[in-house]
RNA sequence: GGUCGGGUGGCCGAGUGGCUAGGCAGAGGUCUGCAAAACCUCGUACGGCGGUUCGAAUCCGCUCCCGACCUCCA
Protein backbone atom coordinates (compact mmCIF):
# COMPACT_ATOMS: atom_id res chain seq x y z
CA UNK A 1 0.00 0.00 0.00
CA UNK A 2 2.28 2.23 -1.72
CA UNK A 3 -0.09 5.01 -2.91
CA UNK A 4 -1.98 7.88 -1.68
CA UNK A 5 -5.82 7.59 -1.95
CA UNK A 6 -7.03 9.89 -4.87
CA UNK A 7 -10.90 10.13 -5.31
CA UNK A 8 -12.55 11.85 -8.83
CA UNK A 9 -13.89 14.87 -7.61
CA UNK A 10 -17.20 16.17 -9.95
CA UNK A 11 -16.36 19.51 -8.70
CA UNK A 12 -12.99 19.47 -10.70
CA UNK A 13 -13.64 16.73 -13.12
CA UNK A 14 -10.27 15.42 -12.03
CA UNK A 15 -8.76 12.61 -9.68
CA UNK A 16 -7.38 14.73 -6.74
CA UNK A 17 -5.56 13.69 -3.73
CA UNK A 18 -7.92 12.89 -0.51
CA UNK A 19 -6.78 15.10 1.94
CA UNK A 20 -9.47 15.35 4.59
CA UNK A 21 -10.13 18.86 6.49
CA UNK A 22 -9.18 17.25 10.32
CA UNK A 23 -6.31 14.97 10.39
CA UNK A 24 -7.83 11.19 10.87
CA UNK A 25 -11.42 12.20 10.54
CA UNK A 26 -13.75 12.05 7.53
CA UNK A 27 -17.51 13.97 7.36
CA UNK A 28 -19.04 12.27 4.31
CA UNK A 29 -22.90 13.36 3.80
CA UNK A 30 -24.63 11.26 1.15
CA UNK A 31 -28.19 11.65 -0.20
CA UNK A 32 -30.68 9.04 1.01
CA UNK A 33 -33.97 8.22 -0.55
CA UNK A 34 -37.29 9.81 -0.67
CA UNK A 35 -39.65 7.21 1.07
CA UNK A 36 -42.45 7.39 -1.00
CA UNK A 37 -42.18 3.72 -2.58
CA UNK A 38 -40.27 0.67 -2.57
CA UNK A 39 -36.61 1.30 -3.12
CA UNK A 40 -35.24 1.75 -6.13
CA UNK A 41 -32.43 -0.95 -7.26
CA UNK A 42 -30.68 1.74 -8.91
CA UNK A 43 -30.55 3.62 -5.72
CA UNK A 44 -29.35 0.24 -4.06
CA UNK A 45 -25.93 0.64 -6.32
CA UNK A 46 -25.98 4.26 -5.43
CA UNK A 47 -26.11 2.99 -1.63
CA UNK A 48 -24.15 -0.21 -1.96
CA UNK A 49 -21.21 1.92 -3.89
CA UNK A 50 -21.18 4.61 -1.00
CA UNK A 51 -20.94 1.69 1.51
CA UNK A 52 -17.91 0.46 -0.14
CA UNK A 53 -16.59 4.05 -0.03
CA UNK A 54 -17.38 4.49 3.75
CA UNK A 55 -15.85 1.16 4.69
CA UNK A 56 -12.63 1.57 3.11
CA UNK A 57 -12.16 4.88 3.95
CA UNK A 58 -12.42 2.99 8.02
CA UNK A 59 -10.62 0.39 6.48
CA UNK A 60 -7.72 2.75 6.13
CA UNK A 61 -7.77 4.36 9.49
CA UNK A 62 -10.06 6.81 9.33
CA UNK A 63 -12.65 7.91 11.95
CA UNK A 64 -15.93 8.35 9.77
CA UNK A 65 -19.31 9.91 10.32
CA UNK A 66 -21.37 9.23 7.80
CA UNK A 67 -24.67 10.99 7.15
CA UNK A 68 -27.64 9.77 5.00
CA UNK A 69 -30.90 11.45 4.99
CA UNK A 70 -34.22 10.01 4.73
CA UNK A 71 -36.52 12.72 2.74
CA UNK A 72 -39.94 12.77 4.31
CA UNK A 73 -41.09 15.90 3.34
CA UNK A 74 -40.35 18.54 0.49
CA UNK A 75 -39.60 16.60 -2.21
CA UNK A 76 -42.22 17.33 -5.42
CA UNK A 77 -43.60 15.27 -7.64
CA UNK A 78 -41.44 15.86 -11.06
CA UNK A 79 -38.86 18.01 -8.98
CA UNK A 80 -40.24 21.13 -9.60
CA UNK A 81 -40.91 23.68 -6.95
CA UNK A 82 -43.68 25.01 -6.98
CA UNK A 83 -47.55 24.21 -7.72
CA UNK A 84 -46.86 20.42 -7.46
CA UNK A 85 -47.77 17.92 -5.09
CA UNK A 86 -45.08 16.66 -2.39
CA UNK A 87 -44.50 12.90 -3.23
CA UNK A 88 -45.11 11.80 0.06
CA UNK A 89 -48.46 13.63 1.25
CA UNK A 90 -49.53 12.05 -2.20
CA UNK A 91 -48.81 8.78 -1.43
CA UNK A 92 -50.72 9.27 2.00
CA UNK A 93 -54.12 11.27 0.39
CA UNK A 94 -54.56 8.50 -2.15
CA UNK A 95 -53.72 5.45 0.36
CA UNK A 96 -55.70 7.33 3.25
CA UNK A 97 -52.43 7.21 5.40
CA UNK A 98 -51.19 9.93 7.67
CA UNK A 99 -47.68 10.43 5.69
CA UNK A 100 -45.68 9.23 8.93
CA UNK A 101 -47.11 5.89 7.82
CA UNK A 102 -45.77 6.03 5.02
CA UNK A 103 -42.35 7.42 5.59
CA UNK A 104 -42.33 4.49 8.11
CA UNK A 105 -43.27 1.62 5.81
CA UNK A 106 -41.25 2.35 3.17
CA UNK A 107 -38.38 3.42 4.98
CA UNK A 108 -38.48 -0.27 6.74
CA UNK A 109 -38.67 -1.65 3.35
CA UNK A 110 -35.71 0.43 2.88
CA UNK A 111 -33.59 -0.59 5.62
CA UNK A 112 -34.15 -3.95 5.01
CA UNK A 113 -33.27 -4.03 1.61
CA UNK A 114 -30.07 -2.28 2.61
CA UNK A 115 -29.70 -5.48 5.27
CA UNK A 116 -29.99 -7.93 2.75
CA UNK A 117 -27.01 -5.97 0.68
CA UNK A 118 -24.80 -6.23 3.51
CA UNK A 119 -24.60 -2.18 3.77
CA UNK A 120 -23.62 -0.67 6.98
CA UNK A 121 -25.81 1.68 8.50
CA UNK A 122 -24.93 5.25 8.15
CA UNK A 123 -23.46 6.84 11.53
CA UNK A 124 -26.36 9.38 11.76
CA UNK A 125 -29.87 8.65 9.47
CA UNK A 126 -31.64 12.57 10.09
CA UNK A 127 -35.22 13.16 8.55
CA UNK A 128 -35.98 16.49 6.72
CA UNK A 129 -39.14 16.29 9.28
CA UNK A 130 -36.90 15.74 12.29
CA UNK A 131 -35.26 19.23 11.20
CA UNK A 132 -37.32 21.86 10.44
CA UNK A 133 -36.00 24.06 12.47
CA UNK A 134 -32.95 23.99 11.32
CA UNK A 135 -34.18 24.86 8.13
CA UNK A 136 -36.34 27.95 9.38
CA UNK A 137 -33.23 29.12 10.53
CA UNK A 138 -31.16 28.46 7.39
CA UNK A 139 -33.70 30.31 5.34
CA UNK A 140 -33.45 32.78 7.77
CA UNK A 141 -29.98 33.16 7.36
CA UNK A 142 -30.29 33.36 3.45
CA UNK A 143 -32.99 36.23 3.61
CA UNK A 144 -30.60 37.82 6.02
CA UNK A 145 -27.96 37.42 3.63
CA UNK A 146 -30.05 39.01 0.61
CA UNK A 147 -29.93 36.08 -1.57
CA UNK A 148 -33.68 34.76 -0.85
CA UNK A 149 -36.80 36.63 -1.22
CA UNK A 150 -40.60 36.35 0.52
CA UNK A 151 -43.26 35.76 -2.07
CA UNK A 152 -46.75 35.02 -0.53
CA UNK A 153 -45.47 33.60 1.64
CA UNK A 154 -42.96 31.26 0.23
CA UNK A 155 -39.67 32.07 0.39
CA UNK A 156 -37.50 31.48 -3.04
CA UNK A 157 -33.36 31.51 -3.38
CA UNK A 158 -32.71 34.18 -5.58
CA UNK A 159 -30.08 32.19 -8.02
CA UNK A 160 -29.65 35.48 -10.28
CA UNK A 161 -28.12 37.29 -7.65
CA UNK A 162 -25.80 34.58 -6.51
CA UNK A 163 -25.02 34.75 -10.06
CA UNK A 164 -23.90 37.69 -10.05
CA UNK A 165 -22.34 38.10 -6.67
CA UNK A 166 -20.27 35.17 -6.08
CA UNK A 167 -18.97 34.30 -9.96
CA UNK A 168 -18.10 30.54 -10.98
CA UNK A 169 -20.00 29.32 -8.02
CA UNK A 170 -23.07 28.18 -9.54
CA UNK A 171 -22.81 25.56 -12.55
CA UNK A 172 -19.36 24.97 -11.64
CA UNK A 173 -20.52 21.16 -10.43
CA UNK A 174 -22.75 20.46 -13.08
CA UNK A 175 -20.88 22.16 -15.42
CA UNK A 176 -23.77 24.66 -16.68
CA UNK A 177 -22.91 27.83 -17.89
CA UNK A 178 -24.94 30.58 -15.78
CA UNK A 179 -26.11 32.65 -18.76
CA UNK A 180 -27.59 30.23 -20.38
CA UNK A 181 -29.51 28.89 -17.53
CA UNK A 182 -30.84 32.53 -17.32
CA UNK A 183 -31.79 32.60 -21.09
CA UNK A 184 -33.18 29.16 -21.63
CA UNK A 185 -36.00 28.65 -18.93
CA UNK A 186 -38.35 31.10 -20.05
CA UNK A 187 -41.13 29.35 -22.34
CA UNK A 188 -42.39 26.47 -20.33
CA UNK A 189 -42.56 27.42 -17.47
CA UNK A 190 -45.40 29.84 -16.86
CA UNK A 191 -46.89 29.10 -13.50
CA UNK A 192 -44.19 30.43 -11.89
CA UNK A 193 -44.95 34.08 -11.40
CA UNK A 194 -43.88 34.19 -7.86
CA UNK A 195 -40.39 33.42 -8.40
CA UNK A 196 -38.80 35.90 -10.09
CA UNK A 197 -36.84 34.30 -12.58
CA UNK A 198 -37.27 30.73 -13.67
CA UNK A 199 -33.94 29.54 -11.97
CA UNK A 200 -34.80 30.44 -8.65
CA UNK A 201 -36.20 27.72 -6.33
CA UNK A 202 -38.49 27.11 -3.51
CA UNK A 203 -36.90 26.67 -0.35
CA UNK A 204 -39.72 27.34 1.70
CA UNK A 205 -43.11 26.46 0.28
CA UNK A 206 -46.28 27.87 1.82
CA UNK A 207 -48.76 24.88 2.08
CA UNK A 208 -52.02 25.04 0.10
CA UNK A 209 -54.89 23.76 2.64
CA UNK A 210 -55.06 20.12 1.67
CA UNK A 211 -51.12 19.87 2.23
CA UNK A 212 -50.88 17.04 5.22
CA UNK A 213 -47.80 18.13 6.24
CA UNK A 214 -47.03 21.85 7.76
CA UNK A 215 -45.18 23.64 10.07
CA UNK A 216 -45.12 27.29 11.22
CA UNK A 217 -42.74 29.61 10.12
CA UNK A 218 -42.24 33.16 10.07
CA UNK A 219 -43.19 33.69 6.53
CA UNK A 220 -46.05 31.00 6.28
CA UNK A 221 -47.65 27.94 7.60
CA UNK A 222 -45.51 25.60 4.84
CA UNK A 223 -43.13 23.34 4.49
CA UNK A 224 -39.64 23.21 3.44
CA UNK A 225 -38.02 22.99 0.04
CA UNK A 226 -36.39 19.94 -1.26
CA UNK A 227 -33.12 20.62 -1.31
CA UNK A 228 -32.98 22.65 1.77
CA UNK A 229 -32.66 19.95 3.74
CA UNK A 230 -29.42 18.52 2.60
CA UNK A 231 -27.87 21.59 3.11
CA UNK A 232 -29.11 21.65 6.83
CA UNK A 233 -28.62 18.57 8.24
CA UNK A 234 -25.08 18.34 7.01
CA UNK A 235 -24.41 21.65 8.45
CA UNK A 236 -25.77 20.64 11.63
CA UNK A 237 -24.28 17.08 11.61
CA UNK A 238 -20.63 17.62 10.01
CA UNK A 239 -20.47 21.52 9.39
CA UNK A 240 -20.14 24.21 7.14
CA UNK A 241 -17.85 22.75 4.96
CA UNK A 242 -17.33 19.04 4.97
CA UNK A 243 -15.38 16.56 3.04
CA UNK A 244 -17.42 14.01 1.11
CA UNK A 245 -20.54 15.40 -0.28
CA UNK A 246 -22.27 11.97 -2.33
CA UNK A 247 -25.03 10.57 -4.41
CA UNK A 248 -26.38 9.75 -7.86
CA UNK A 249 -25.18 11.12 -10.64
CA UNK A 250 -28.95 12.35 -11.59
CA UNK A 251 -29.24 14.56 -8.12
CA UNK A 252 -26.14 16.58 -9.68
CA UNK A 253 -28.60 19.43 -11.28
CA UNK A 254 -30.51 20.66 -9.68
CA UNK A 255 -29.79 19.46 -6.56
CA UNK A 256 -27.03 19.24 -5.85
CA UNK A 257 -26.13 22.73 -7.44
CA UNK A 258 -28.68 24.07 -5.37
CA UNK A 259 -27.30 23.29 -2.11
CA UNK A 260 -24.10 24.75 -2.66
CA UNK A 261 -25.87 27.25 -3.82
CA UNK A 262 -27.35 27.32 -0.49
CA UNK A 263 -24.39 27.19 1.63
CA UNK A 264 -22.94 30.11 -0.29
CA UNK A 265 -26.30 32.13 0.36
CA UNK A 266 -26.58 31.38 4.29
CA UNK A 267 -23.04 31.48 4.93
CA UNK A 268 -20.73 31.99 1.77
CA UNK A 269 -18.92 29.07 2.14
CA UNK A 270 -18.76 25.81 -0.03
CA UNK A 271 -20.46 22.90 1.99
CA UNK A 272 -18.18 19.94 0.57
CA UNK A 273 -14.65 19.53 -0.83
CA UNK A 274 -15.10 16.23 -2.61
CA UNK A 275 -18.57 15.43 -4.67
CA UNK A 276 -18.70 11.78 -5.73
CA UNK A 277 -21.25 10.68 -8.08
CA UNK A 278 -22.15 7.06 -8.79
CA UNK A 279 -23.57 6.35 -12.07
CA UNK A 280 -27.07 4.90 -13.13
CA UNK A 281 -27.80 1.09 -12.78
CA UNK A 282 -29.20 -0.42 -16.54
CA UNK A 283 -30.94 -3.07 -17.16
CA UNK A 284 -30.87 -5.04 -20.61
CA UNK A 285 -28.84 -1.90 -22.17
CA UNK A 286 -31.57 0.50 -21.03
CA UNK A 287 -32.31 2.85 -18.59
CA UNK A 288 -34.97 1.46 -16.14
CA UNK A 289 -38.55 2.28 -16.65
CA UNK A 290 -41.59 1.57 -14.92
CA UNK A 291 -43.72 2.82 -17.58
CA UNK A 292 -42.40 0.69 -20.53
CA UNK A 293 -41.81 -2.69 -18.28
CA UNK A 294 -38.27 -2.50 -18.38
CA UNK A 295 -37.35 -2.55 -14.57
CA UNK A 296 -37.20 -5.12 -11.89
CA UNK A 297 -37.20 -4.43 -7.74
CA UNK A 298 -34.87 -6.20 -5.17
CA UNK A 299 -37.37 -8.49 -4.32
CA UNK A 300 -38.39 -9.69 -7.64
CA UNK A 301 -34.47 -9.89 -7.72
CA UNK A 302 -34.23 -11.87 -5.25
CA UNK A 303 -37.00 -14.17 -5.85
CA UNK A 304 -36.09 -14.69 -9.82
CA UNK A 305 -40.55 -13.47 -10.68
CA UNK A 306 -39.76 -11.18 -13.81
CA UNK A 307 -39.23 -11.97 -17.22
CA UNK A 308 -35.86 -10.35 -17.09
CA UNK A 309 -34.38 -12.67 -15.61
CA UNK A 310 -33.72 -16.93 -15.67
CA UNK A 311 -33.81 -17.40 -12.04
CA UNK A 312 -33.11 -15.32 -8.30
CA UNK A 313 -29.93 -14.31 -7.79
CA UNK A 314 -29.05 -14.00 -3.77
CA UNK A 315 -28.07 -10.28 -2.52
CA UNK A 316 -24.37 -10.68 -2.25
CA UNK A 317 -24.34 -12.10 -6.08
CA UNK A 318 -25.51 -8.75 -7.02
CA UNK A 319 -23.90 -7.03 -4.59
CA UNK A 320 -20.70 -8.81 -6.01
CA UNK A 321 -22.21 -7.74 -9.32
CA UNK A 322 -22.16 -4.23 -8.86
CA UNK A 323 -18.38 -4.46 -7.34
CA UNK A 324 -17.14 -6.21 -10.79
CA UNK A 325 -17.82 -2.70 -12.11
CA UNK A 326 -16.88 0.84 -11.36
CA UNK A 327 -19.10 3.29 -9.16
CA UNK A 328 -18.91 5.98 -11.75
CA UNK A 329 -19.39 3.62 -14.96
CA UNK A 330 -23.28 2.98 -16.11
CA UNK A 331 -23.11 -0.78 -15.27
CA UNK A 332 -25.77 -2.99 -17.45
CA UNK A 333 -27.89 -5.46 -15.29
CA UNK A 334 -28.27 -8.80 -17.90
CA UNK A 335 -29.42 -12.08 -16.66
CA UNK A 336 -26.31 -13.61 -18.72
CA UNK A 337 -24.19 -11.05 -16.33
CA UNK A 338 -25.59 -11.84 -13.13
CA UNK A 339 -24.91 -15.74 -13.89
CA UNK A 340 -21.51 -14.77 -14.68
CA UNK A 341 -21.07 -12.81 -11.72
CA UNK A 342 -22.67 -15.48 -9.31
CA UNK A 343 -20.00 -17.96 -10.67
CA UNK A 344 -16.99 -15.18 -9.78
CA UNK A 345 -18.53 -14.87 -6.83
CA UNK A 346 -19.00 -18.29 -5.92
CA UNK A 347 -15.10 -18.85 -6.84
CA UNK A 348 -13.85 -16.27 -4.87
CA UNK A 349 -15.46 -17.54 -1.81
CA UNK A 350 -14.66 -21.04 -2.29
CA UNK A 351 -11.33 -19.77 -2.74
CA UNK A 352 -11.58 -17.82 0.85
CA UNK A 353 -12.46 -21.03 2.10
CA UNK A 354 -9.68 -23.12 0.58
CA UNK A 355 -7.39 -20.33 2.18
CA UNK A 356 -8.58 -20.30 5.77
CA UNK A 357 -8.24 -24.12 5.53
CA UNK A 358 -4.29 -23.80 4.48
CA UNK A 359 -1.67 -25.01 6.52
CA UNK A 360 1.58 -24.39 5.56
CA UNK A 361 4.24 -27.10 6.24
CA UNK A 362 7.05 -25.14 7.45
CA UNK A 363 10.38 -24.19 5.96
CA UNK A 364 9.80 -22.30 2.75
CA UNK A 365 11.78 -19.57 1.00
CA UNK A 366 11.32 -16.34 0.24
CA UNK A 367 11.38 -17.02 -3.77
CA UNK A 368 9.41 -15.45 -6.60
CA UNK A 369 5.79 -16.45 -5.48
CA UNK A 370 6.68 -15.18 -2.42
CA UNK A 371 6.94 -11.70 -4.26
CA UNK A 372 4.18 -12.09 -6.37
CA UNK A 373 1.93 -13.18 -3.83
CA UNK A 374 3.16 -10.03 -1.71
CA UNK A 375 2.75 -7.72 -4.72
CA UNK A 376 -0.66 -8.71 -5.69
CA UNK A 377 -2.12 -8.32 -1.99
CA UNK A 378 0.04 -4.54 -2.09
CA UNK A 379 -2.01 -3.81 -5.78
CA UNK A 380 -5.55 -4.54 -4.51
CA UNK A 381 -4.89 -1.88 -2.34
CA UNK A 382 -3.28 0.14 -4.82
CA UNK A 383 -6.58 0.05 -6.47
CA UNK A 384 -8.59 0.77 -4.24
CA UNK A 385 -6.48 3.89 -4.04
CA UNK A 386 -7.41 5.16 -7.43
CA UNK A 387 -10.95 6.49 -7.02
CA UNK A 388 -12.03 2.98 -5.50
CA UNK A 389 -11.37 0.76 -8.18
CA UNK A 390 -13.12 -2.06 -7.08
CA UNK A 391 -13.05 -4.07 -10.54
CA UNK A 392 -9.22 -3.95 -10.72
CA UNK A 393 -9.06 -4.93 -6.82
CA UNK A 394 -11.48 -7.92 -7.66
CA UNK A 395 -9.06 -8.27 -10.97
CA UNK A 396 -6.16 -8.83 -8.49
CA UNK A 397 -8.37 -10.91 -5.71
CA UNK A 398 -8.70 -13.34 -9.21
CA UNK A 399 -5.03 -13.77 -9.51
CA UNK A 400 -4.81 -14.37 -5.97
CA UNK A 401 -7.16 -17.13 -6.62
CA UNK A 402 -5.29 -18.53 -8.99
CA UNK A 403 -2.61 -19.00 -7.14
CA UNK A 404 -4.71 -20.46 -3.83
CA UNK A 405 -5.89 -22.78 -6.14
CA UNK A 406 -3.06 -23.66 -7.01
CA UNK A 407 -1.01 -24.24 -3.99
CA UNK A 408 -3.96 -26.56 -2.91
CA UNK A 409 -3.85 -28.82 -6.42
CA UNK A 410 0.18 -28.56 -6.01
CA UNK A 411 0.95 -26.70 -8.78
CA UNK A 412 2.63 -24.17 -6.75
CA UNK A 413 4.57 -25.18 -4.22
CA UNK A 414 4.51 -23.97 -0.34
CA UNK A 415 7.81 -24.35 -0.60
CA UNK A 416 8.46 -20.91 -2.93
CA UNK A 417 6.25 -19.27 -0.24
CA UNK A 418 6.99 -18.58 3.69
CA UNK A 419 5.06 -19.26 6.43
CA UNK A 420 4.09 -15.30 7.42
CA UNK A 421 3.22 -14.93 3.83
CA UNK A 422 0.79 -17.11 3.51
CA UNK A 423 -0.69 -15.82 7.19
CA UNK A 424 -0.86 -12.18 5.57
CA UNK A 425 -2.64 -13.55 2.71
CA UNK A 426 -4.77 -14.72 5.05
CA UNK A 427 -5.22 -12.23 6.87
CA UNK A 428 -5.85 -9.52 3.90
CA UNK A 429 -8.08 -11.56 1.94
CA UNK A 430 -10.38 -11.81 4.86
CA UNK A 431 -10.62 -8.27 5.53
CA UNK A 432 -10.92 -7.14 2.26
CA UNK A 433 -13.54 -9.45 1.06
CA UNK A 434 -15.66 -8.71 3.87
CA UNK A 435 -14.46 -5.58 5.74
CA UNK A 436 -13.60 -3.46 2.45
CA UNK A 437 -15.85 -4.94 -0.11
CA UNK A 438 -18.75 -5.89 2.64
CA UNK A 439 -19.77 -9.30 0.81
CA UNK A 440 -20.69 -12.51 3.22
CA UNK A 441 -20.34 -16.11 2.79
CA UNK A 442 -23.90 -16.63 1.84
CA UNK A 443 -23.41 -21.01 2.15
CA UNK A 444 -22.34 -20.85 5.61
CA UNK A 445 -25.25 -18.38 6.79
CA UNK A 446 -27.58 -19.97 5.06
CA UNK A 447 -26.23 -23.53 6.48
CA UNK A 448 -27.91 -23.47 10.11
CA UNK A 449 -26.17 -26.22 11.99
CA UNK A 450 -23.03 -26.26 10.36
CA UNK A 451 -20.96 -28.84 12.09
CA UNK A 452 -23.61 -31.34 12.04
CA UNK A 453 -23.55 -30.82 8.08
CA UNK A 454 -19.94 -30.37 7.99
CA UNK A 455 -19.77 -34.06 10.51
CA UNK A 456 -22.37 -36.12 7.71
CA UNK A 457 -20.54 -34.52 5.27
CA UNK A 458 -17.06 -36.29 6.53
CA UNK A 459 -18.77 -39.51 7.20
CA UNK A 460 -20.53 -39.81 3.78
CA UNK A 461 -17.08 -38.45 2.48
CA UNK A 462 -15.25 -41.23 4.20
CA UNK A 463 -17.89 -43.85 3.13
CA UNK A 464 -17.42 -43.01 -0.57
CA UNK A 465 -13.51 -42.89 -0.10
CA UNK A 466 -13.81 -46.91 1.52
CA UNK A 467 -15.71 -48.01 -2.32
CA UNK A 468 -13.73 -46.00 -4.10
CA UNK A 469 -10.66 -48.23 -2.79
CA UNK A 470 -12.65 -51.43 -2.99
CA UNK A 471 -12.89 -49.83 -7.17
CA UNK A 472 -17.13 -50.16 -6.25
CA UNK A 473 -17.65 -47.33 -8.41
CA UNK A 474 -21.31 -47.57 -8.53
CA UNK A 475 -21.78 -46.82 -4.79
CA UNK A 476 -19.09 -43.91 -5.16
CA UNK A 477 -20.91 -42.28 -8.36
CA UNK A 478 -24.21 -43.18 -6.74
CA UNK A 479 -23.09 -40.68 -3.41
CA UNK A 480 -21.93 -38.64 -5.62
CA UNK A 481 -24.91 -38.13 -7.90
CA UNK A 482 -27.26 -37.71 -4.94
CA UNK A 483 -25.13 -35.41 -3.04
CA UNK A 484 -25.72 -33.54 -6.31
CA UNK A 485 -28.96 -33.77 -6.21
CA UNK A 486 -28.92 -31.98 -3.25
CA UNK A 487 -26.70 -28.87 -4.64
CA UNK A 488 -23.67 -30.60 -3.13
CA UNK A 489 -20.69 -30.97 -4.92
CA UNK A 490 -17.54 -33.28 -4.12
CA UNK A 491 -14.19 -32.18 -5.33
CA UNK A 492 -11.63 -35.03 -5.77
CA UNK A 493 -8.63 -33.64 -5.34
CA UNK A 494 -4.95 -34.91 -4.65
CA UNK A 495 -5.03 -34.47 -0.68
CA UNK A 496 -8.61 -36.09 -0.69
CA UNK A 497 -12.13 -35.15 -1.11
CA UNK A 498 -13.88 -31.28 -0.32
CA UNK A 499 -17.70 -30.32 -0.66
CA UNK A 500 -18.90 -27.31 -1.38
CA UNK A 501 -22.97 -26.24 -1.87
CA UNK A 502 -24.14 -25.17 -5.18
C1' G B 1 -33.33 21.21 -29.14
C1' G B 2 -29.30 22.49 -25.27
C1' U B 3 -25.36 20.63 -21.77
C1' C B 4 -22.54 16.50 -20.31
C1' G B 5 -20.94 11.24 -20.30
C1' G B 6 -20.43 6.76 -23.12
C1' G B 7 -19.90 3.12 -27.36
C1' U B 8 -14.14 -2.36 -25.82
C1' G B 9 -13.62 -9.66 -27.99
C1' G B 10 -19.96 -14.35 -27.49
C1' C B 11 -21.73 -11.64 -22.56
C1' C B 12 -20.49 -8.21 -18.26
C1' G B 13 -16.77 -5.08 -17.55
C1' A B 14 -11.39 -2.49 -16.34
C1' G B 15 -7.74 0.26 -18.74
C1' U B 16 -4.14 2.79 -21.49
C1' G B 17 -0.29 6.72 -26.72
C1' G B 18 3.71 1.44 -27.70
C1' C B 19 4.54 -3.40 -22.69
C1' U B 20 -2.60 -5.52 -24.99
C1' A B 21 -7.18 -6.31 -16.46
C1' G B 22 -10.57 -9.69 -14.45
C1' G B 23 -15.13 -12.67 -14.30
C1' C B 24 -18.50 -15.78 -17.25
C1' A B 25 -19.07 -18.60 -21.70
C1' G B 26 -16.06 -21.37 -25.69
C1' A B 27 -11.60 -24.47 -27.59
C1' G B 28 -7.30 -27.56 -26.45
C1' G B 29 -4.30 -29.85 -22.68
C1' U B 30 -2.84 -31.77 -17.45
C1' C B 31 -5.01 -34.38 -13.42
C1' U B 32 -8.94 -38.29 -12.58
C1' G B 33 -11.62 -45.11 -12.57
C1' C B 34 -15.09 -41.67 -15.09
C1' A B 35 -16.89 -36.89 -14.19
C1' A B 36 -16.73 -32.40 -11.64
C1' A B 37 -13.41 -29.07 -9.44
C1' A B 38 -8.58 -27.20 -9.97
C1' C B 39 -4.25 -25.89 -12.93
C1' C B 40 -1.93 -24.53 -17.89
C1' U B 41 -2.60 -22.64 -22.96
C1' C B 42 -5.66 -20.12 -26.73
C1' G B 43 -9.12 -16.58 -29.29
C1' U B 44 -5.61 -10.99 -30.39
C1' A B 45 -11.47 -6.80 -29.22
C1' C B 46 -11.83 -1.53 -28.84
C1' G B 47 -19.03 1.95 -33.38
C1' G B 48 -17.85 4.20 -38.57
C1' C B 49 -14.76 7.67 -41.59
C1' G B 50 -10.70 10.83 -41.79
C1' G B 51 -6.38 13.30 -39.31
C1' U B 52 -1.98 14.00 -35.75
C1' U B 53 2.16 10.54 -34.50
C1' C B 54 7.78 6.39 -35.61
C1' G B 55 3.35 4.16 -33.28
C1' A B 56 -3.81 5.16 -31.34
C1' A B 57 -8.53 1.38 -29.19
C1' U B 58 -6.23 5.48 -26.13
C1' C B 59 -5.20 12.55 -28.83
C1' C B 60 -8.12 15.79 -32.70
C1' G B 61 -12.28 16.48 -36.31
C1' C B 62 -16.68 14.63 -38.53
C1' U B 63 -20.58 10.95 -38.35
C1' C B 64 -23.95 7.12 -36.39
C1' C B 65 -25.95 4.99 -31.96
C1' C B 66 -26.90 4.88 -26.48
C1' G B 67 -27.49 7.19 -21.74
C1' A B 68 -27.92 11.28 -17.97
C1' C B 69 -29.63 16.15 -16.80
C1' C B 70 -32.44 20.38 -18.58
C1' U B 71 -39.18 18.51 -18.44
C1' C B 72 -42.57 12.37 -14.54
C1' C B 73 -39.11 8.25 -13.85
C1' A B 74 -32.94 6.69 -8.64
Amino acid sequence: MKTELRVHNSLSGEKEVFKPIHEGHVGMYVCGPTVYSDVHLGNCRTFVSFDVIFRYLMHLGYKVRYVRNITDVGHLEGDADTDAEDKISKKARLEKLEPMEVVQYYANGFHKVMQQYNALSPSIEPRATGHIIEQIEMVQSILDNGYAYVENGSVYFDTAKLISTQKGVYGQLSGRKPEELLAETRENLKKQDEKHSPIDFAIWIKADPSHLMRWNSPWSVGFPGWHLECSAMSTKYLGKTFDIHGGGFDLKFPHHENEIAQSHGACSCSPAHYWLHANMLMLNGKKMSKSDGNTINPEQLLTGDSPHISKGYSPMVVRFFMLQSHYRSTLDMTDEALLAAEKGYRRMMEAYATLQGMQHPGGGVAGALDQEIKDLIDSVYDEMNDDFNTPRALARMFELVSKINALKGGQLSFGDLLPETLAQLKQSFQSFLFDVLGLKDESEAAGGDKELLDGLMQLIIEMRKEARERKDWGTSDMIRDALKELHLQLKDGKEGTSWSKE
